[in-house]
DNA sequence: CAAGACACGATTGTTGACAATGTTGTGACC
DNA sequence: GGTCACAACATTGTCAACAATCGTGTCTTG
């Protein structure tokens, strides 16, 4: 029940149904999930340790905000993280899962013809999940999957600002998956991280370019 | 209060003081400390999502243990997170930090000469979250710090199987702090890397040689 | 004598209630 | 009219008790 609590507490953070910044209040969500503060209480803890939530003492908790800077922090941390899933699936990916990442990036690129952003975005998440998951190293996986749940903190925060720069995503993916499939490793690596800063960097031109939008999006 | 249990309970179990694979009664605990029940659990929760504990539907927690294939796995992150702290701290650090790292590695120097491990052992780690700390970069000193706990996990285990291997690592030591005073990036973060994977290949070899006991030990 | 079923004890999961702390609205005073 | 103090409310932190589940020891039975 604590699981089920902090499941869906994540899901809600992470995909932005409850805005960054907002305090819960336990007898509240208690109440919506139909069970007592305790389970509630267990799961905020875990959600602290995660980083989606911070604790102030006697007040409350509430959704972490996280700054810009901050998110340039943890672009850092992903952008190593990403290059070491280059890396072990390049070592480590087999035929099939090759055909699984071409066929992925196929249909990104229709979505992208179609511009469809949200799927896109959905079909880019699941291939850098996917690209994890092949690194086979469980840990990896997980580390990945904190930070990545940190960033969105910070996404949808933004909101969607830097939907319009997804063109260069996605030659830079099939590159990804050339590198991969060619099992050359120290090039998957460099592409990955590349991929992870340049990111970053598409994130700050964003934001420079609607800076007054985005603060005032914040203030709301 | 919570947070008293939780850092007593973190100390205990990276220390060793708690073996690996035990189970953590709550009601004992939560007498040991003085408290209920309550805090306690939601202690659990946040060190299970910090990977030191595991829970057991209905049956309860146990510290977690790592396997020699998962501290493996672990080593990979950690080793990839070291080189980004020595990139960082390459482009980041100021003259006085610099200082701090030569006074750091010559009184390890002097310990190893002294056949000190365990005060050894002690500047080792202090050497090592302080270049994390010198990357001014805190998601991934808190990312950092959470392998670095888990990988304790698997070492108070195996006991002090690779005391004897010190000698390498202050020649590596040294190079390290070299390559981050003249600020090369890339020559830090490669040190940084391959320091970690040695560490893990040494940790390898240890097991190797001395595999019986260390099985046996495991069982008792 | 071995194997399975049953009941007992122990421990976890959950709940509601109590105490402590922070917040907010109101009123008096300068 | 503005500001400070106080009180009522709301919310968090903690606790002890109840229900549910699991492990264990014993007893029965083939």
């Amino acid at each position: 029940m604590t699981a089920r609590a902090h499941q869906e507490l994540e899901r809600q953070i992470v995909s932005g149904e409850i805005r960054g910044g907002s305090k819960l209040k336990e007898c509240e969500l208690a109440k919506s999930f139909g069970v007592s503060r305790g389970p509630v209480r267990e799961a905020f803890r875990a959600l602290d340790q995660a980083g989606l939530v911070r604790f102030e003492k006697n007040r409350g908790v509430f959704v972490r905000q996280v700054s810009l800077e901050e998110a340039s922090d943890i672009y850092e941390v992903r952008a190593s993280l990403e290059g070491l899933i280059g890396r072990l699936a390049a070592r480590r990916i087999d035929a099939e899962q090759v055909r699984q990442l071409r066929s992925l990036v196929a249909n990104m690129a229709l979505l992208h013809a179609s511009l469809d952003e949200a799927a896109y975005f959905a079909l880019n998440i699941e291939f850098h999940a996917l690209l994890a998951r092949m690194s086979r190293n469980a840990a990896l996986v997980a580390t990945y999957k904190r930070t990545i749940n940190e960033l969105d903190l910070f996404r949808r925060q933004t909101l969607a600002l830097d939907t319009s720069n997804i063109t260069l995503s996605t030659a830079e993916h099939l590159a990804i998956v050339n590198a991969v499939a060619a099992r050359d490793e120290d090039l998957a690596a460099e592409l990955m991280t590349a991929h992870a800063l340049q990111s970053c960097r598409r994130l700050h031109a964003a934001i420079a370019r609607n800076g007054a939008a985005n603060a005032a999006d914040n203030a709301a």
